[in-house]
DNA sequence: CAGGATCCCCCAAGATACTG
DNA sequence: CAGTATCTTGGGGGATCCTG
């Protein structure tokens, strides 16, 4: 269904560009339970420098996916949050994240088994 | 649901890494009708080099999606077409293409929004 | 704690040209 | 037409240090 046009219609690639940065989805998911605080995203995440957190929250705030929430009274105390839009991307990347948990093992199975003349994959060592 | 370990979960991360890719996804959509020539497959998508969509198509056949085939009397005819594996993809990636023609003008809309002070989209202009 | 400023590396991706 | 070989580059992403 949806259309037949990913192809050559820059608008279709909009949400691949969104899904094609390592970290985009990631931390979408990571905010999926309500407003978090910076640590508290680096700590679900694991493996995330703080420079790279904070660009990819811009990021997503740029386009409309986030929201930033510096708390009144406590200095440091930020938040942020999906927002409605944001939201209604969980379930795409759910439905990705799905796709990993049924199939992954394949996919794994099939990197060995071209691994030894093997070219390069996204992701050789893991 | 599917699980909440997106989050340093290694081989959770192994979709995104394979949608990570500018032209992953968007090949393997371009599949989704049949067996497809190279040439074929550059006119549908429209802006991939030659040689990049070899390399998708190389690291695409790495991952288990794809399968080619030479075609054996003629010598320049080589076609190649979704595995079984690479089929069960196009659920995930379907459920990305609608959610963008359903919300891809918010985002557009709000990466205007954000336009004038604006810092870096991951795709600025289009 | 939040997050800016720097420096550096690497590689996906583009352009171009060439072979079978 | 299929595919490779080079050369180049932009920018994502890691590490580190430093501030309000």
């Amino acid at each position: 269904m949806t259309t037949d046009a990913f192809l050559a219609d820059c608008r279709a690639r909009l949400a691949f560009d969104l899904l094609s940065n390592t970290w985009n989805a990631v931390v979408l998911w990571a905010l999926r339970d309500g407003p978090t605080r910076p640590v508290e995203l680096r700590e679900r995440i694991g493996g995330i420098s703080s420079k790279v957190l904070t660009e990819t929250l811009r990021r997503l705030q740029f386009n409309g996916l986030v929201d930033r929430q510096a708390h009144p009274d406590a200095p440091s105390r930020v938040e942020y949050r999906l927002t409605a839009l944001g939201r209604t991307l969980l379930g795409p990347i759910d439905a990705v994240g799905a796709w990993v948990f049924e199939y992954g093992d394949e996919v794994m199975a099939a990197q060995e088994a071209a691994c030894t003349p093997g070219p390069q994959s996204s992701r050789p060592t893991c």
